[in-house]
RNA sequence: GGUAUCGUGGCCGAGUGGCUAGGCACAGCUCUGCAAAAGCUGCUACAGCGGUUCGAAUCCGCUCGAUACCUCCA
């Protein structure tokens, strides 16, 4: 079997992956702002590496998974206006911030728990490791890369130039920094233009504030994740997850904060997903294209024609590669949706199907037709995975897998021939792949017992009827169950199956 | 302007030198009371121009086009 190969970003080339302490294995990912509601965009880093989390855990890895919150800075709530911070009113009529951190937490962990990812081992938040922040910033004055400025603190990447590295992960240089930089407000303060806030001290209408040493104010953007990293994984840990928009300047300066401090380069692999599209465009505030992960799962957006599931957008995404670009469109997810019906039901029927149906058993000398192909398709899956993670070859496997599972399932006189290890090697590497790696479930939502009594008597009418050549009542039966949703279908043999459309 | 990535059939997309990607759509056939599903078959592409090579979607150069980042961003 092939070892697992990882496109670090940091050297632009796939390298076999090797944990720095054998048998664990320190994952960070840059969390959401909740400062607003996620929209599809997010959901690309979060469903890609919990898959890269479910397969460091398949290959035996111990894994700490850490995934912030960012929930400190400037907040403002879509909307709302901003003069609402600086208003006297009552406390309860205020802009309380945590307010909103916790509602769009909340609807946070109830979209990655929709998609069926695994929740990281630490979620730590920003504004919960302040201190920690603070120690972190004092610890680079102390080495002499960050200066104090009117009680807020910047780090001197000039100074952390002249000996470091700076621009190596996002293929930059700094002296086209000094020239590209755009005019921002509340520059004039720093001594360089390409430095960055480790602090920033709050203006009076600030809510969010914390006292530190340099007054009160409240801590920058990208200290968060060096210290909750460090904390939780220490000062060189193995991987370093995010979206390519991160790459410059956040984690660029994530690795300066962080060598200076511990003196090492903190991320052994950095990874990052490229961003979602829409008509080619990213997804961003700024372009005006957003679609949230609610109006994603109610259909309820001016470019949706209708609404999508959880587990359709999980296969969507999974059906490209990490590192590549992919184009929303309604054309795209209803494919999609299809694809994974037709993925779904083969292999719901096949853990269904705990033995080898007899018409597909190979008789007394006769030949194993479909054992050679299905054990190469199987044993491809982790070839497949190793190479970064190819999620997409995985599923194209899956579906030169269908007709064979369905060959069987339909009895047909031509099914594919094979044994009965291969047949049970089939069932239970699937289940591995689809639900375990991949995270895709069956959608068996609403199929509770009593419905499937119900269908039971329905099914047993309707094949009276279908006995006696009672063509009206057979029709009634499933075209009222059409009508409220499910599907009914006839199999070769006289039985019926259904679905929820 | 600087840096980087990309340009694959109707659509989405895999693929870093030779072998069918896969999905969706479409067409035909089989099965079927009808339908749906399923199975089989077909549709077979690599922006353009040069170069390297026995051989290139894949390597190199140029041109055209697109996108991202350049301190808000997954």
């Amino acid at each position: 079997m092939s070892s697992l190969k990882i496109y670090n970003s940091a050297v632009r080339e796939k390298e076999v992956f090797e944990s720095i302490v054998p048998g664990h294995v320190g994952l960070y990912v840059c969390g959401p702002t909740v400062s607003g509601e996620s929209h599809l965009g997010h959901a690309r880093p979060y469903i890609t590496f919990d898959v890269v989390y479910r397969y460091l855990t398949y290959l035996g890895y111990k894994v700490r998974y850490v995934r912030n919150i960012t929930d400190a800075g400037h907040f403002e709530e879509e909307g709302r206006e901003a003069e609402d911070k600086i208003s006297k009113k009552a406390v309860l009529e205020m802009l309380e911030p945590m307010e909103l951190v916790q509602k769009y937490t909340n609807l946070f962990h109830w979209a990655m728990d929709r998609f069926n990812t695994i929740p990281p081992s630490i979620e730590p938040t920003a504004t919960g490791h302040i201190v920690e922040q603070i120690g972190m910033i004092e610890a680079i004055i102390a080495a002499g890369y960050a200066y104090e400025i009117n009680g807020s603190v910047y780090f001197d990447v000039k100074k952390y130039a002249a000996t470091h590295d700076y621009g190596k992960l996002s293929g930059r240089i700094l002296e086209d920094l000094l020239n590209t930089t755009r005019e921002l407000e509340g520059q004039e303060e720093k001594r360089n233009r390409e430095d960055f806030a480790l602090w920033k001290a709050a203006p009076p209408e600030h809510i969010m504030r914390w006292k530190s040493p340099w007054g009160e104010g409240f801590p920058g953007w990208h200290i968060e994740c060096s210290a909750m990293a460090t904390k939780y994984l220490g000062a060189r840990f193995d991987i370093h997850g995010g979206g390519m928009d991160l790459q410059f300047p956040h984690h660029e300066s994530e690795i300066a904060q962080s060598t200076i401090c511990n003196g090492t380069a903190p991320v052994r692999y950095w990874m990052h997903n490229n961003m979602i599209t829409i008509n080619g465009r990213k997804m961003g505030k700024s372009y005006n294209n957003v679609v949230k992960l609610t109006e994603l799962f109610s259909g309820d957006h001016p470019l949706l024609e209708k609404a999508y599931s959880p587990m359709t957008v999980r296969f969507f995404i999974l059906q490209t590669q990490y590192r590549s670009t992919l184009d929303f469109s309604n054309e795209a997810l209803l494919a999609a949706e299809k694809g994974l019906k037709r993925l779904m039901d083969a292999y719901a029927w096949l853990q269904e199907t705990p033995r080898m149906p007899e018409a597909a058993r190979v008789p007394a000398g006769g030949v194993e037709t479909a054992d050679a192909s299905v054990a190469r398709l199987l044993s491809e899956l982790p070839d497949f995975m190793n190479d970064d993670f190819n999620t997409a070859k995985v599923l194209a496997n899956m579906f030169e897998l269908v007709p064979v599972i369905n060959g069987i399932k339909d009895k047909s006189p031509d099914a594919a021939l094979m044994s009965e290890e291969t047949f049970e090697s089939m069932r239970s590497t699937l289940k591995l792949y689809v639900e375990d790696i991949l995270g895709l479930l069956p959608d068996g939502s609403g199929e509770g017992e009593k419905l499937k009594g119900v269908m039971q008597v329905l099914i047993g009418l309707r094949q009276q009827a279908r006995a006696n050549k009672d063509w009206v009542t057979s029709d009634a039966i499933r075209n009222q169950l059409a009508a409220q949703g499910i599907l009914l279908k006839d199999e070769k043999d006289g039985a019926m199956s259904w679905t929820l459309a």
